[in-house]
DNA sequence: AGTCGCTTGTGAACGGATGCACAAAGTCGC
DNA sequence: GCGACTTTGTGCATCCGTTCACAAGCGACT
């Protein structure tokens, strides 16, 4: 989620609203997050085995494939609705399809790459994005050598022409890959450009208004929370020698 | 500081049972997953107020630049130790220094990248781990033509070393940049070479023994997790329009 | 010393996610 | 058509993480 300014931190659920029906609202607005990074990962390994011609799945199965406990995965399933059949399991293309309604895939969102450095190359030649329906559409960058090169098939143009550029190719995804200090500059920019959606790969807290949504991917805390771990691993170890613990085997 | 008014209030969690907690003081670094990932976007912030000669810090402060609730913040930092003042706040230097100590960072983790293609190039490239402690001291492939290669300084060996090489140079961590039918084989090799810390950018689900510590970069999921909200938003602004929706204020 | 204002550190309440365990609901074999 | 078997869908207890709210502690100023 993008950081927000001062206190005001939005509430989801609509205050004393007077006639309110929690329980059966058509389109259940009320997936857990968590549920939604599963169900996309759900859809990767369902693709996989509709491609091998799977026809049914059940819950133990595909919550092995996907690496879940079983219960909780029939729980993120019976958010989107109950599409399977007791004693059988599901059919793989109906998840397929109902997956994809929900997550929003049926659109086809265009995505723009900002900062073509090394990053920003590997994700333009990048083929899983189009593959799962995020047509890359638009680069952008501010040097000059790099403009009108094409990179992945598409021309590079300057982050001026960001407004124009992804109001013409309804962008509704923007990925930043620029260094750390042009990144603010670059959301703004964005932002203004009328893309909500924004995925960051520049080790920076982005400030966004309310009704944008960031996302980001920094490696390098993912790998301090393996070295935390490491590092736990070998305070527990020493504590298991010092303090007499049985190793089996 | 929870003491109410009358002091030798100690006895207040007794309930009912007589034995029953063994698990007492085993080990005081339990630290929430979640928090040590906000540990870590702290170090970064505080770093970076160290390179504009900032000295101390409030909790207001900090959360506000990390983009999390202060409260938050406050707790985050209290799983590690209490070194605030109070009234004034943090010593950023002091507070570098015991994130570092539990994130485990004051030793160096050596990094290996399997997979030179796009991807392996970018991150081999990539200037940012060095700089954060995390050398990347190997690189393999499949590929003959890669097979030694020089990739951001370091030369690029064949898979079949990665027992030999990791040991030689103590890589403790390994990233996985190949395609993703080649993810797992990969992975087998390298914790059979003993690395037990994975990031994984193959959008595939790793089987790994329990002593093995995975994290996963997927950027569909994450794009994914953005249409979502895409679409959760489209719903919510036609369910506005059409059902009489009071904004508020 | 007193006290005033500021900020930390933390109980406690809350809310969301997880996992268990089981009734409901279906299929299959006979 | 019936009963046995399988698997879903979910109520419930539990756990984990977030947030609130406030006493305790510190420095500054008088
Ligand atoms: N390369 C990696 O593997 C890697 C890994 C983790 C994080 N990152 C982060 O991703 C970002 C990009 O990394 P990189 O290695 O590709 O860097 P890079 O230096 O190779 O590329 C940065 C690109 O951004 C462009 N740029 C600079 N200012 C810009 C602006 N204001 N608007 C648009 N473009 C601008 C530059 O011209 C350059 O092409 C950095 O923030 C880095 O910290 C990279
Ligand atoms: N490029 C991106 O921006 C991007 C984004 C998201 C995810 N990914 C994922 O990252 C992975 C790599 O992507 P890429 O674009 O760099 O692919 P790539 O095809 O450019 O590179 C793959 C490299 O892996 C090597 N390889 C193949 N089999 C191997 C094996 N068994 N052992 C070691 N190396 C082997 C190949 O020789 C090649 O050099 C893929 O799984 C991809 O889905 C890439």
């Amino acid at each position: 989620m993008g950081a927000r300014r001062g206190e005001a931190d939005e509430v989801v659920s609509a205050p004393g609203s007077a006639v309110d029906e929690p329980a059966v609202r058509e389109r259940a607005r009320a997936i857990p997050e968590a549920a939604v990074a599963r169900l996309a990962v759900y859809l990767r390994v369902l693709s996989g085995m509709a491609e091998q011609s799977v026809t049914t799945v059940s819950s133990e199965e595909l919550s092995a494939a996907a690496g879940v406990n079983s219960a909780k995965l029939r729980k993120d399933l019976s958010y989107i609705g109950s599409y399977g059949t007791r004693g059988v399991g599901y059919e793989v293309e109906v998840l397929v399809g109902q997956i994809e309604r929900i997550l929003g895939l049926t659109r086809k969102h265009s995505v723009c790459v900002v900062g073509i450095g090394n990053l920003g190359h590997a994700l333009a030649n990048y083929g899983g994005f189009p593959g799962r329906g995020f047509p890359v559409s638009a680069l952008f960058d501010v040097d000059e050598d790099l403009i009108g090169v094409p990179v992945g098939g598409i021309l590079v143009d300057h982050i001026e022409d960001i407004p124009r550029v992804c109001a013409e190719r309804e962008v509704s995804i923007g990925v930043i890959a620029t260094p750390p200090p042009a990144a603010q500059g670059v959301c703004d920019r964005l932002v203004s450009a009328g893309v909500q959606c924004i995925l960051n790969f520049a080790p920076v807290v982005l400030q966004v208004p309310d009704h944008v949504e960031v996302r980001k991917v920094d490696l390098a805390v993912e790998m301090q929370i393996l070295s935390f771990h490491v590092a736990r691993r070998a305070d527990e170890a020493a504590y298991a020698d010092e303090g007499g613990m049985v190793v089996p085997g």
